[in-house]
DNA sequence: AGCAAAAAGCCAACCTGATTGTTTGTTATC
DNA sequence: GATAACAAACAATCAGGTTGGCTTTTTGCT
């Protein structure tokens, strides 16, 4: 239930030959800009001829890397949360014990991962399995995988929480649902020192939830 | 700044003639229509196709009475709010005093009214907005009005919050963040009793920031 | 009141543009 | 020579919007 074990195949490993390497360079560029589409216009709005456009090659040379769009949008998925996944918990450890524990410093970075353009890529893909079901199909087990990844590489990086894994998952519920709703209320809301005190209240209650005085 | 303003026109007046009366019908099957299909197919897939065909009328007599999707789906977002918001208003109301005040049955009622139909339509159109320029165009100005308005209906339905406005604006954007963010993540996550547990966390901690317990 | 013109509700066929995946071909590498 | 990387053209499908026509209701004029 490691990270590590997810790291997505046949994009890091420094090729030996000139073919694969210039296979792992153009499947960077065709996820990179994938990324960039799914966040600029929508996941119904990427089409295949747009990620070829903006990664710079033609549309066939991108469905010979990808054969179909349902492959490519797989393999985003995966890039989305592992690259995300690594920044944030490398963040997190350059914390020091007082940030991280009595200043809750966390929060904002979580925040800060919120507002990523591989999360919003992520985003885009979550809410469009919503009523897309071959999207589902693929989103959905990949997701609750990754759930899991998360919640155990997460709580290793906050060893503060480990005497009460109950807190600690309601602790994560409640950040992740909290933070991504203001995420979706964003541009609604347009004051943002309103959103600012949001964010200082949400750390408020996980503060005390870990000191045991919000017990639910 | 009253919901009573914007309740949709031409669809609740009982029209003398005929043809008012038909056309009222008409209208109200197609947006019940479109309902149906952002709620189960997303807007990328709500095709005027598949909403006229669940309608039960044909493509020419949905364009007659909406000539733009655009327009029809200006009109959805209207329909929605106003439905779910009246709902919502009505259900407070049936709640007594200890209930609501003491037992904090609104958030409940609350997230309920995000189950049904019509706000499924609308957070279709809510994340859809985030990347298509054209609805969002359409939607923001109008979310934010509604935002306003619900508010001032909330805030109306829930004295007791009445003397510190501050708390209030908070405790709402809290509660809509935080239940909204749930919503999105309730099918990744399975375990239902989490989820229940996560609802009454959020809702200790909107009784605890009414009682001053908790300020920001 | 009677009747013709106008308008409303409705439908089917068509047009244009866009998207996906396939196929065929070309060049460089193994 | 086989295979990989890439490009371009093609076919099938499907979207939204327009046009013309049909039926019923409403309106206005005598």
């Amino acid at each position: 239930m490691a990270l590590a074990q997810l790291e997505p195949e046949g994009l890091d490993a420094e090729g030996q030959n000139w073919q694969q390497r210039k296979s792992i360079q153009t499947r960077l560029a065709i996820l990179e800009a994938a990324i960039d589409c799914l966040q600029e216009h929508g996941f119904a709005r990427t089409t295949t001829q747009l990620i070829a456009q903006m990664a710079g090659i033609s549309r066939g040379a991108m469905l010979h890397h990808y054969a179909t769009k349902q492959e490519l949008i797989a393999s985003v998925l995966e890039y989305t949360f592992f690259k995300r996944m690594e920044n944030f918990l490398a963040a997190i450890r350059t914390l020091s014990e007082d940030e991280r524990v009595d200043r809750n410093a966390g929060i904002e970075i979580y925040w800060e991962s919120l507002l990523t353009r591989e999360f919003g890529a992520y985003l885009e893909l979550m809410v469009a399995a919503r009523t897309d079901s071959e999207l589902r199909e693929v989103f959905l087990p990949k997701a609750r995988h990754y759930e899991r990844i998360e919640r155990a590489e997460v709580a290793r990086a906050f060893p503060e929480w480990q005497d009460d894994p109950d807190a600690y998952d309601l602790a994560m519920d409640f950040c992740i649902s909290a933070m991504q709703g203001l995420l979706f209320n964003r541009e609604i809301w347009e004051d943002r020192d309103r959103r600012i005190r949001l964010r200082r209240f949400i750390s408020t209650a996980i503060v005390m939830l870990r000191s045991g005085a919000l017990a639910a």
